[in-house]
DNA sequence: AACTATTGATAAGG
DNA sequence: TCCTTATCAATAGTT
């Protein structure tokens, strides 16, 4: 129920598995109250999310159902049994220290360690698991370096863009000045060589030396559409796409 | 969402109540997996039907989401039982589960899962382990499939062998036989055209129309020196090693 | 238990 | 986190 079905499979981006979580937290949490009134029945609901935070509901409150829970299974006596609940934590170790020991096995096999023991077969497979995942890691990093270079590019284009305009300015300020310089000399009578070949402060008539702004150096990428392509040679990272 | 709107009050209907208890039940617990496994959360649900009866689902199992309620919610008193004992498996379980969850995070990253928030660099170095994994893996396949060939050669060589001497063998048989038939002609007397053509029982007489023995197939590696090459078609696995 | 018309939840995208 | 919207899923009422 959404804008496309999805697979019930961890959510790998942390993001979008967060807003999942609160979205269905909420909707869950909704679905238990409606259940409790509905059909008039005693609802307790804990979730913790991956990073530790409790959420919890309850159609009563959640000690008294935890109580009921723990009367209903008969298990009451195992809480004031000291002896079993050690056993609970004893059997629970083993059991995760058990999940650790597979994970670890099948850890190293994928770094290619301890491959003893394995036939043509399991090798393959694991041959091409790591295939596969060498290149989700490379297309990951290419799409990074690939989004960089792009936003350099970005970056570069609007820097080029306020080159340019600074230099608009400066020829207008330069335009300006040289008419004032004209007004002055006008208003002082006659050409006077002294001042002649000395520009004045703030006469920036360079421009029109070279209105070309410096290259800042960044590739240009040809989806960027930038039509100002020179001979200059850049600098940076190229990426042929 | 049904065949019209209904407010959230309690079910007069029992029958109906039942029903929709039901239908709510599952619905709510599937939302609580989907949950559970999409967003990576530990999640407990405690319902009580109007009945009295225990409906459960837990992602991991009860006793430890509850548990782990009281621990967040600093409730827990275990002053009914300060065992040290109970406390040190307790540590341990849960240091466990810290391995177990970081080494599943590894575990993800290395099947390519889960790259999201990883720079470069930590990506970089992924892709450096996954080929080093993948030659290490490769070689080792390799090495398995070589040393098969290896013995399958040597295998080949040795029936090879024996097929050589069961060859000689039967041309000895052969001469054998053709003398004793030459002394019982001799001993009979005089030619028989009749018996000529058609050799005797146990005559391996057709062992002088082909002393190449047929070849096995096996593709003969250079370094186990096989010196009786053949031009004849080879079928099996070659290595160009 | 099925069916199915309808509402409700939610995935994707700002 | 909240809003919006297109879709799919849950389910209310019925058979």
């Amino acid at each position: 129920m959404g804008r496309g079905k999805i697979v019930i499979r961890r959510i790998d981006n942390s993001t979008s598995r967060q807003v999942t979580f609160s979205k269905r937290r909420n909707g869950i949490f909704k679905k238990a109250k409606e259940l409790a009134i509905l059909c008039d029945a005693e609802v307790g609901l804990m979730v913790f999310s991956s990073t530790g935070r409790l959420y919890e509901y309850s159609s009563t409150n959640m000690k008294s159902v935890i109580d009921r829970y723990g009367k209903t299974k008969e298990e009451q006596q195992v809480v004031s049994n000291p002896n079993s609940e050690l056993k609970f934590w004893q059997r629970e170790a083993a059991s995760l220290r058990q999940q650790l020991h597979n994970l670890q096995e099948n850890h190293r096999q994928l770094m290619g360690e301890d491959l003893s023991g394995l036939n043509v077969k399991e090798l393959q497979s694991i041959e091409n698991q790591l295939e596969i995942s060498l290149r989700g890691v490379r297309t990951k990093k290419d799409q990074i370096l690939f989004d960089e270079i792009h936003e350099l590019n970005q970056k570069g284009s609007l820097v080029h863009q306020e080159n340019m305009e600074l230099y608009k300015k400066i020829s207008l300020i330069g335009q300006e000045n040289a008419e004032l310089n004209k007004k002055i000399y006008e208003a002082e009578g006659g050409p006077s060589e002294v001042d002649q070949d000395s520009p004045t402060p703030y006469n920036f008539a360079v421009v029109e030396n070279r209105n070309v702004p410096v290259q800042l150096g960044l590739g240009i990428l040809p989806q960027l559409n930038d039509t100002e392509q020179s001979a200059a040679p850049k600098l940076g990272l190229q990426l042929n796409p």
